[in-house]
RNA sequence: GGAGAGAUGGCCGAGUGGUCUAAGGCGCACGCCUGGAAAGUGUGUAUACGCCAAAAGCGUAUCAUGGGUUCGAAUCCCAUUCUCUCCGCCA
């Protein structure tokens, strides 16, 4: 959620800035200022109406001590009309807030500055490429045959048991699997990050913190019984941690770095983009979550863009990073880089991790501030990233890798898989 | 799931209808004291919104959450959530 005092502050740079994720918010920015107006008009009346009514009790109770509690008649009949009033004042208050709130958390996040503009995909920036693409041998094929070959990845037995994008993974897939959860949370512990097993469902007021709600509300699975939400990223409860806090300055940045499973109901996908391990509705992730102070939370971007590139790196697969151009960004970000990875056999590219800078936007709706310098309380930044998701890793290191003989596991990895070559 | 008890400021804890912007303690910050430190001592110590050009100041709300009773609620009533104890079930 944007922050108000900037909205009215910045109305026309925000539109502004707005247009580059396609956005038209112009009518919502002068309603939300007009609101605004009547929210605080209304809120004056309302507390000078307390204000007389407090006034008044304080001086029955004197009344009734000194034992004069005739005359206090007059008065409490004067409060009681008071009341009536300031009844109204407060549900018209209500109304405000409530469709003012509703216009605020319909607000995407503001883009960087360096955000480039563009509706799609194709309008995005490379801006880095790494890695050699591999020459596959002859009778080389994609992953979900490969998967079936070496009876390491089940789609089917998935589909019985429970739907699509629900596969088994067996024997030395589930090790691979294992394996690959281990080195990535080990490279984030190496990094400075605490680890974090979060719950994997989450109740309502923690899927807006995050901005999941309302703006994604169909794509995550509900327990109705229970009103929780199944995560569709360890993202939501890891952040959801400094819901209501207040932190030290001495504090940042707050670095934590959780494995968990991602429930998608990915609800409209369909067609060869769903195949094999390119989507699923549960899948594994380690995930990355930075809190930062406001001047160096770009910095930190960097930083994290950095450890991301250096997994990939370990795991010798050719990727590239693209920055996210305005019509491709999420609801919630500011800034976005998109890792990757070069699958050989699909002969596309899949992307494997995505890195964001909130700026404060999820900070403004958690309540998540700190005290600076001068002791004032103010928002702070969060950021977050895969580090990584699994599937698509596995479906490139499938692909990319295999010979004659079997598929080839990077040293990196092989110390955690406990073999370099799957057979 | 059943029965009972409870939820107060960063923490502990007092407070059962009016002076509660909540006693007392701990912690924390700053000062005094000290050669320095400890001890001692003094002062301060929540959040949000609003009024104000701004600071100071003032107003309103917040004692789990949401309603209600009352001139007046931390205190009484109802619902919800959570915690603890006992019983049941159970990985």
């Amino acid at each position: 959620m944007l922050e108000l005092n900037y909205i009215r502050e910045h109305t026309a740079e925000v539109a502004e800035r707005l247009a580059v994720k396609n956005i038209d918010a112009t009518e919502a920015l002068q309603s939300i200022i007009e609101l605004d107006t009547k929210r605080r008009e209304t809120q004056k009346e309302l507390d000078d109406n307390l204000a007389q009514s407090n006034n008044i009790a304080r001086e029955v109770g004197n009344l009734m001590k000194a034992g004069k509690a005739s005359d206090a008649s007059e008065l409490k009949n004067r409060v009681a009309e008071l009341k009536v009033i300031a009844k109204e004042l407060a549900e018209k208050l209500d109304f405000i807030v409530a469709e003012q709130t509703q216009l605020l958390i319909q607000l995407p996040n503001v883009p960087h500055a360096s955000v480039p503009k563009g509706k799609t995909a194709e309008d995005n920036q490379i801006v880095h490429s790494e890695g050699r693409m591999p020459e596959l041998p002859a009778g080389s094929v994609p992953h979900w045959d490969l998967a079936v070959n070496y009876d390491i990845i089940d789609f089917e037995l998935g589909n019985k048991v429970t739907g699509a994008g629900f596969p088994f993974y067996k024997g030395k897939g589930a090790r691979l699997q294992r394996a690959l959860i281990n080195f990535f949370l080990d490279e984030g512990i190496k990094a400075g990050y605490t680890e974090i097993q979060p719950p994997l469902v989450v109740n309502e007021a923690s899927g807006y913190g995050t901005g999941q709600l309302p703006d994604k509300d169909g794509q995550m699975y509900f327990c109705q019984i229970d009103r929780l939400y199944l995560i569709p990223t360890a993202e939501v409860p890891v952040t959801n941690i400094y819901r209501d806090v207040i932190l030290k300055a001495s504090q940042f940045p707050v670095k934590n770095v959780a494995y968990s499973n991602c429930f998608r109901r990915e609800a409209g996908s369909y067609g060869k983009d769903v195949r094999g391990l390119n989507r699923l509705h549960q899948f594994d992730k380690v995930e990355i979550v930075q809190i930062q102070h406001p001047d160096h939370s770009y910095e930190t971007l960097e930083e994290m863009r950095e450890h991301v590139a250096s997994l990939l790196r370990k795991l010798e697969l050719p990727f590239r990073i693209v920055k996210l151009c305005g019509g491709d960004m999420s609801f919630t970000s500011a800034l976005t880089y998109d890792f990757e990875v070069w699958s050989a056999a699909q002969q596309k590219w899949l992307e494997v991790s995505s890195v964001s800078n909130f700026e404060s936007f999820q900070a403004n709706r958690m309540k998540l501030r700190f005290k600076d310098e001068a002791g004032k309380t103010r928002l702070c930044h969060t950021l977050n990233g895969s580090a990584l998701a699994l599937p698509r890793i596995v479906a490139a290191l499938l692909e990319n890798n295999q010979t004659a003989n079997g598929i080839r596991i990077p040293a990196a990895l092989a110390t955690y898989t406990g073999f370099d070559l799957l057979t």
